[in-house]
DNA sequence: TAGATTGTTAATCGATTAACAATC
DNA sequence: TAGATTGTTAATCGATTAACAATC
């Protein structure tokens, strides 16, 4: 019986999907809300309610984080939460450095929701010398000379990259060789990195194409109708 | 030998992934930047690059817009630039509203890119009182009390919802109630919606989860040696 | 105990990859 | 023609779903 336990804990072993790792957050969100109203145990029924899910995969994706459940009364949401907090990365703040102080970069020094996510954005820098010194959210914007120290000195990991696709490359570069180890890439620009740092792309154009498409087919398939 | 060629642009029928859907916009982006080089025919091979991607996935995605390729030349890089933006539905501007001018609003009323992916915001709006009647990148911000008439008389099929969360699922009905019938939902929240409103979410705690787990597992495999 | 819910194994489905014939 | 590149068919892979035994 020990035996059957522990190897639910060892499916951490397997590379976990992609799939898995997005949808972790999801639940994430739930729990914390039904924490709040009081509630002890979730049934991976009520968690399959977040999106459109079948349960089966709910308790799949528990399953990659190690946490076992109680037939009849599901899982402990206090448990739970640690689990997928610790299983994400989550569970310590990791600190960040934004590149990029335009637009989408102030929304994102602005962002709170990231306190919720395990992100502390420390410290926000740009290339154009007339921003250099504003505060924008509070946190002053530094020029990008200082990038490599602060790095070192404040021990961040995370880069938020967020400046326009012609500049983007040589940027992430210098990000990397002032020590940060993974790359949040809002640019819409392929980054070639070392094999050991870790790039994560975001692309609103990827999401509204789908959008897009699924608008113009709906109208298409109804008119369609008419052949 | 014409029906052979009519089978790729059959394919159209077949439902296309999302996956592929969303490598598009990859395509499209790097194919405008050739087309500007003065290039006039792209191979599979090239715009695999674009990414890291197999070329006979590039030709599969391709094929599922209806183009047919040139042995030996590869693709007419305006002919599938038409294409792509066809079979997406960004050969005609879509009109879209967005509620809710926050950071993110903010952000996307002033993100200029959306020119080149068939997205005109049209117009913002805002429950906040204190907010209507501002300019935000040239837009001012109306009330919510005129999202209907607005939508209707400007014709407006797309909403971009980015308001915080506790009110998103109301706000929503309301849009869909006024006409809107594709959500671009950027509230951690799921909406239940009518089957014919589309709704694309857009979450960016998906990406962080999977960026930070990277990162924490990669340490994790190197600690790991150690044992 | 009976019943609800978990965890696991097997079946299905769809997307990617491999192999190769067609063709410019 | 020879060779590069396309388009297609078959094989592989991985994720989802179905089925069901285990268990509180």
């Amino acid at each position: 019986m020990a035996k059957k336990r522990r190897s639910a804990a060892r499916q951490t072993r397997h590379k976990t999907s992609v799939a898995c790792l997005r949808r972790l957050p999801a639940y994430l969100q739930m729990l914390r809300s039904l924490q709040n109203e009081g509630r002890e145990y979730v049934s991976s029924n009520v968690l399959a309610g977040v999106h459109h899910l079948e349960p089966v995969i709910v308790r799949k994706d528990l399953a990659a984080t190690g946490i076992v459940g109680t037939p009849r009364l599901g899982f402990r949401i206090k448990e739970l939460i640690a689990a997928i907090e610790h299983f994400i990365g989550w569970d310590h703040r990791t600190k960040g450095v934004l590149v990029g102080c335009g637009n989408l970069g102030s929304a994102l020094l602005g962002h709170r929701r990231f306190n919720t996510l395990g992100l502390e954005i420390v410290g926000a820098f740009d290339h154009d010398e007339r921003k250099v010194g504003r505060l924008i959210h509070g946190l002053p914007v530094m020029p990008m000379t200082k990038l490599a120290k602060f790095v070192r000195t404040r021990n961040v990991t995370l880069g938020l990259l967020t400046i326009p696709a012609s500049s983007a490359r040589d940027t992430a570069s210098y990000m990397v060789r002032s020590g940060i180890r993974g790359i949040w890439n809002f640019a819409p620009v392929k980054l070639d990195m070392p094999d050991d740092v870790i790039v994560q792309k975001e692309d609103l154009a990827e999401g509204l194409a789908v959008l897009v498409h699924h608008m113009s087919h709906k109208a298409a398939a109804s008119s369609r109708n008419l052949n």
